[in-house]
DNA sequence: CTGTTGAAATTTTTT
DNA sequence: ATTTCAACAG
């Protein structure tokens, strides 16, 4: 086996810090490597490096945060052993394609507890088929629940369905008990402690019943499974080696699950940044990452400091932001890319205007050569980008959000998945009562009594035939028969079953839903992506599990080769980089969000969140304050603009004291040199209008005419 | 029992 | 702006 020459070549783009990382030997290894340090390259190398160790790809566990840079990363994997494999190809080294045949098992730790249930479910009693629920069935189930205890109606409000769900979740990944999470995350719910203990039971028992698991039930039966002797013993052979991507996003639940897979840590290597932890609202702990050497006492540490992404001018201001972190993180970025601009704080009149200059500086780095895909926008809150797509449409410059209410999220989306569901699993209620909800005629008490009757029957719809259905669904309740009869024997092509699905809902789709129009297209969408799954088990689990964004996302391969610019939320910039980025709304309230500002632990995230957004940046760094915000006081007339209004500051993130690492200019295109004047912007001559006819400014003003 | 209407409360980030 | 809840008409 003398696969040296190969290596050799492999390891040597890598820096000294990184081959120590890819070369380590199976011992725990925790890795904390800054932003743009190449974590995912050091990852992808080690994995390489171990199945070149001759470990078998398929006995590699790679647990990445997005199914998003799963994928990449098996990518990279599949490139890097290619590498390997030619290079060795004469020295017949290789061996018969041990490698290229079996894939490294890659996903996020949902889709991997997924994998694994449905292979060993029932070594604690799951059942095969069971089907997934999102976040809002979640929800809907625990409604059920709330008003069959009467707790919907007391004297004093009872917590909202979602807000019981929150508690739920955090107890269950957070792996506390009731009264201190209550305590520490939801105090005002702290009087209702007895009536969600009786909840959170009925909650479970319905999920059982409904052989139905929610995102928390795949880490925890995960984490059973490992208990099992049986089946965990089969697990912890099958992966002899972890990796864990973005470990400082994890909660204590999937750290109980590392511990269930590598219960002495040999094998299991670690990567993260304790200075980008910015999803503790999920229960995830910084404290995993920062305790790992503790719970596994032979972790060899590795740090990772050399950046390769970002310019030092960017560096050097990114790195005075999180300077500021009340908890010192002692990574020092450094970068041998000298040369660049500082990055530029654009102080901007107001969103129009913010918008405006924002489409003008994608338009010119464009025109300079860097395509729409190598830029994009970043914002806190979905929302924060509405009025920017609006005025993308209008110009026709394609885009693509990541982040925010996604495309299944939609009701008639929901409502056809619901009928799949159904088919799939009879014993969904909630799925169940979607259904029948949408038939006119049948509100809560008939459609209760209809679940119970499947229920009786054993999940069988023969047992609707003898129903009498109300006047208003007589043609529809025969349809709906017939198309559950046709589905739940399976038999048909998915395709085909989508298809059905969708000619019935039509009609229930115009009753219930305005513009039924565009929302048919939608569908027509899923029918033509279901011929890319194996089965309908399966199409449900991963539409569940990996939410498209959109129609085009569900398309798939058909827009690729067109260019977009990209917009997303923070959090789901993640692990990404961009060449020219444009942080928006970089104010107090937007960032931090006001909701966020309640303790300094949720400030001090905030803080972090702004810069994650500020390291996604390779070459062009802006960042936007717009100063007037409009107020929208329902019942007060707004004539014009301008009559209600309020000013924003700056975000707290970026003092006075490390603004000189700034360039900084007034949307006009001055240069402001002296301290801000709040004022300076205003009164001075807009620049020249845009190539384009109107701006957004007067696109607002005439639909403020309508209204 | 269903479907509609109006008033009141809430308003982030995601697997 | 959207969601939830209670009250009322059919």
């Amino acid at each position: 086996m003398n696969k040296r020459p190969a290596i050799e070549q492999l390891l040597c783009t890598l820096n000294p810090q990184q081959k120590q990382a890819v070369t380590h030997g199976d011992g725990p290894l925790l890795i904390v490597a800054g932003a743009g340090t190449g974590k995912t390259a050091t990852l992808v190398h080690r994995v390489a490096w171990q199945i070149a160790q001759g470990v078998h790809p398929a006995k590699i566990l790679l647990l990445t945060f997005t199914r998003r840079s799963a994928k990449e990363m098996l990518r990279r994997v599949d490139g890097v052993l290619r590498d390997l494999q030619n290079a060795t190809a004469d020295a017949n080294a290789t061996g018969p394609n041990a490698v290229a045949g079996s894939r490294v098992w890659g996903g996020t730790f949902h889709a991997i507890a997924t994998r694994l249930l449905r292979r060993y479910g029932n070594a604690i009693g799951l059942p095969q088929g069971f089907t997934i629920h999102d976040r809002a069935d979640s929800e809907d189930l625990i409604n059920v629940v709330r008003s069959e205890l009467r707790l919907a109606k007391t004297d004093r409000r009872f917590p909202l369905k979602g807000t019981c769900m929150s508690i739920y979740s955090r107890c269950v990944n957070s792996r506390q008990k009731l009264l201190p999470v209550l305590k520490t995350v939801f105090p005002w719910c702290e009087e209702w402690q007895d009536e969600l203990k009786r909840l959170f039971d009925a909650y479970v028992d319905r999920k059982e019943e409904a052989g139905v698991l929610d995102y928390d039930d795949l880490l925890l039966f995960w984490n059973a499974l490992l208990a099992d002797d049986e089946a965990g013993e089969a697990i912890r052979r099958q992966f002899e080696r972890v990796a864990v991507d973005e470990y400082q996003d994890t909660n204590s639940l999937q750290a109980a699950i590392l511990h269930g897979l590598c219960p002495h840590g040999k094998g299991l290597t670690v990567v993260g940044d304790d200075a980008q932890s910015i999803y503790s609202f999920r229960a995830a702990t910084v404290r995993n990452i920062l305790d790992l050497p503790k719970q596994f006492p032979h972790t060899t540490l590795v740090t990772l400091e050399q950046n390769y992404r970002s310019t030092q001018p960017i560096l050097e201001a990114t790195n005075r932001v999180i300077e500021q972190a009340r908890e010192r993180f002692t990574k020092n970025l450094w970068t041998t890319r000298a040369q660049g601009r500082r990055p530029l704080m654009v102080t901007c009149e107001d969103e129009d205007d913010q918008t405006d200059f924002v489409i003008e500086r994608i338009l010119e780095h464009r025109e300079s050569g860097i395509e729409l895909q190598r830029q994009a926008v970043l914002f806190r809150a979905s929302h924060h980008s509405m009025m920017l797509e609006a005025e993308l449409t209008r110009r026709n410059i394609p885009f693509h959000k990541y982040g925010g209410l996604k495309f299944i999220e939609t009701a008639h989306i929901k409502d056809l998945m619901a009928l799949l569901r159904l088919a799939e699993n009879p014993r969904d209620v909630v799925s169940a009562m979607r259904l029948l909800l949408l038939l006119p005629g049948v509100g809560p008490a008939k459609a209760r009594k209809l679940v119970e009757m499947l229920g009786d029957a054993a999940g069988s719809f023969q047992a609707w035939k003898a129903w009498k259905p109300p006047q208003a669904s007589k043609t529809h309740w025969p349809a709906l028969l017939k198309l559950m009869d046709t589905l739940a024997h399976g038999k048909k092509p998915l395709p085909q079953q989508v298809h059905l699905a969708r000619v019935f809902y039509r009609p229930l789709l115009e009753e219930h839903y305005d513009n039924a129009a565009p929302r048919a297209r939608d569908l027509e969408q899923i029918e033509q992506i279901a011929a890319r799954y194996d089965s309908r088990r399966s199409m449900l689990s991963e539409i569940t599990l990996d939410p498209p964004n959109s129609t085009q996302d569900l398309a798939g391969q058909a827009e690729l080769d067109d260019d977009y610019l990209i917009l997303s939320t923070i959090h789901s910039a993640k692990g990404l980089e961009w060449d020219a980025v444009y942080v928006i709304h970089a104010v107090d309230g937007n960032i931090p969000s006001d909701m966020a500002t309640g303790d300094s632990e949720q400030v001090e995230e905030e803080r972090r969140l702004f810069y994650v957004a500020l390291t996604r940046a390779k070459t062009w760094l802006y960042v936007f304050c717009p100063l007037r915000y409009y107020r929208y006081r329902p019942g007060q007339h707004r004539s014009g603009h301008g009559d209600s209004h309020g000013y924003a500051q700056r975000t707290r993130f970026l003092p006075d004291g490390i603004l000189d690492k700034f360039e900084r200019q007034t949307s006009d295109g001055r240069v402001v040199d002296g301290p801000l004047d709040v004022h300076s912007a205003h009164g001075v001559s807009r620049r020249p209008k845009l190539r384009t006819d109107l701006t957004s400014k007067d696109i607002r003003r005439s639909t403020k005419d309508i209204w």
